[in-house]
RNA sequence: GGAGACGUGGCCGAGUGGUCGAAGGCGCUCCCCUGCUAAGGGAGUAGGCCCGGAAGGGUCUCGAGGGUUCGAAUCCCUUCGUCUCCGCCA
């Protein structure tokens, strides 16, 4: 959500940001909807005044006795009542018209974003690691002989459709490790508070976190109206909507290990084999509020977070700045992560860390208080994947294939895995 | 699912039709006193929106939305939420 005031102010930068993303200028139609919403205002709360002052007077005049003033002050009041309301309904249109339209224009990029039309114009930040020359042909994970006892898109297909898959045995274990393993780290290292949500949740917190009104199309609504969350930062980001937070209570730093469900509407015919893209995946996510002065350094932090956990995993990455054309509608600044992938032979998203600025705070209304007392200001909320464990466990097993069809599997895994580091070729751990 | 209670400012908590945006307390800020520690005294302290250069003024908000009334935190309706008891249940 935008300030109409700073667009007021700004009107020119703020269609030279929103023309980085490559969308149209769009200040002077809210700034005439916004004139004519104070023009009404005005009239509105000029008519009230008089209105409200008539009525004290009544009450002075019954204290007094003075019926004779009552009476005309009475009719006074009833007179203008009607025509106080009807004013007072236009101002409101007018103000629910700036705000429906200031909720779909997306977040503005920060300015040391790159610019660009779409992915292919991000830049790479970070590279790590060295994708391992295999004496033999790389599979997908899915068709790797260790790997395929324990996954089972067919059965899951007959049970819920596409883009399900039932994990057994050995690799739901590594799943569940993976999981584990992202949760402890944060925890234990990061300083990051485990956090058990709610994964439906209400129009509220979808709106609050940028998912509506744009992107009902791609989220699942029960038949009651609750949401499945897309990911735990709607949850997450929520927690603090509605807040006037202690400037001491900053920054917040949350994690969640959930289900994630998405629609993928839109998404019909890519990544159609293999896991790599589901309508229901587990992810462990991180999420920050910080003072304004912070979200800077807490992006990086949280994008070390991520990344630490694929050093630590073994797997080979690189980083990239998404191009102001790339970036989701609430991000200010994202840094995907991108996981190589031998079977694709491709680096393939597997984290995304987003700082949204003021952009959430502001539609769910979460504040602090500023140091040392003064009016509550709006904090900053970041997210970001740490990590997506479905993909990550594509990572796990692609990237520790061997020819003989096992998976050699990071050693940071063994305490999950009763201490055993080897997906058999016949999908038992060794 | 049934019955009941409740929802007030950063927090706690008064207030049941008329100068109530709201007593009091806590917290916080500033000042005074106090040679540490502890304690005490005084002042200030809700937010949104609109007008204004500012000072200041106006308006709205006592979970939310409607209604009654000249006037609502106070009455009525709807709704969301919380709590208690019963039932059911992982």
């Amino acid at each position: 959500m935008h300030d109409i005031r700073w667009i007021r102010d700004n009107p020119d930068a703020f269609d030279a940001a929103l023309a980085r993303r490559g969308d149209a200028p769009m200040s002077s139609d809210l700034l005439s909807v916004d004139e004519a919403r104070r023009a009404k205002i005005l009239e509105a709360e000029t008519a009230q005044a008089d209105q409200n002052k008539a009525a004290k007077a009544i009450g002075a005049a019954k204290a007094q006795g003075d019926t004779d003033a009552f009476d005309r002050l009475r009719a006074e009041v009833a007179d203008k009542k009607a025509q106080v309301a009807l004013m007072q309904t236009e101002a409101k249109d007018l103000d629910a018209k700036l705000t429906d339209m200031l909720a779909r224009i997306p977040n503005l990029p920060a300015d040391d974003v790159p610019d660009g039309a779409d992915e292919e114009d991000n830049v790479e930040v970070t590279r790590w690691g060295t994708p391992a020359t295999l004496d033999f042909d790389a599979k997908e994970h899915f068709d790797i002989p260790g790997v395929i006892p324990g996954m089972d898109f067919q059965t899951a297909a007959k049970i819920s459709g596409s883009r399900f898959v039932i994990l057994r045995g050995a690799v739901a274990r590594i799943h569940r490790a993976l999981a584990q393993f992202m949760i402890d780290t944060h925890v234990d290292e990061n300083g990051l508070t485990e956090t058990q949500t709610p994964v439906l949740v209400r129009d509220e917190a979808m709106y609050g976190t940028d998912k509506l009104p744009k992107f009902g199309e791609d989220s699942y609504q029960t038949t009651n109206g609750w949401w499945l969350v897309p990911t735990s930062e709607v949850p997450l980001t929520y927690s603090v909507a509605g807040d006037v937070l202690e400037p001491t209570a900053l920054p917040i730093r949350m994690t969640a290990h959930t289900l994630c469900f998405r629609s993928e509407a839109g998404s019909a015919g890519k990544d159609t084999s293999g896991m790599l893209r589901q309508h229901q995946f587990e992810k462990v996510e991180m999420v920050s509020v910080t003072h304004p002065d912070d979200s800077d350094n807490e992006q990086k932090r949280m994008l070390r977070c991520a990344e630490d956990l694929l050093e630590r995993l073994g797997i080979p990455y690189r980083t990239v700045v998404l191009c102001t054309g790339d970036m989701g509608f609430g991000a200010r600044r994202t840094f995907d992560i991108e996981a190589w992938l031998p079977g694709q032979n491709a680096y393939r998203e597997i984290s995304s860390v987003s700082t949204t600025g003021d952009f959430q705070a502001r539609r769910m209304n979460a504040r602090f208080r500023p140091e040392g007392g003064g009016k509550p200001e709006f904090v900053h909320t970041l997210n970001g994947s740490g990590l997506a464990v479905g993909r990550c466990l594509i990572a796990v097993l692609e990237n520790g294939q061997n020819a003989d069809g096992s998976v050699t599997l990071p050693e940071v895994l063994a305490p999950y895995l009763g201490g055993k580091t080897t997906l058999g070729a016949d999908g038992t751990l060794i």
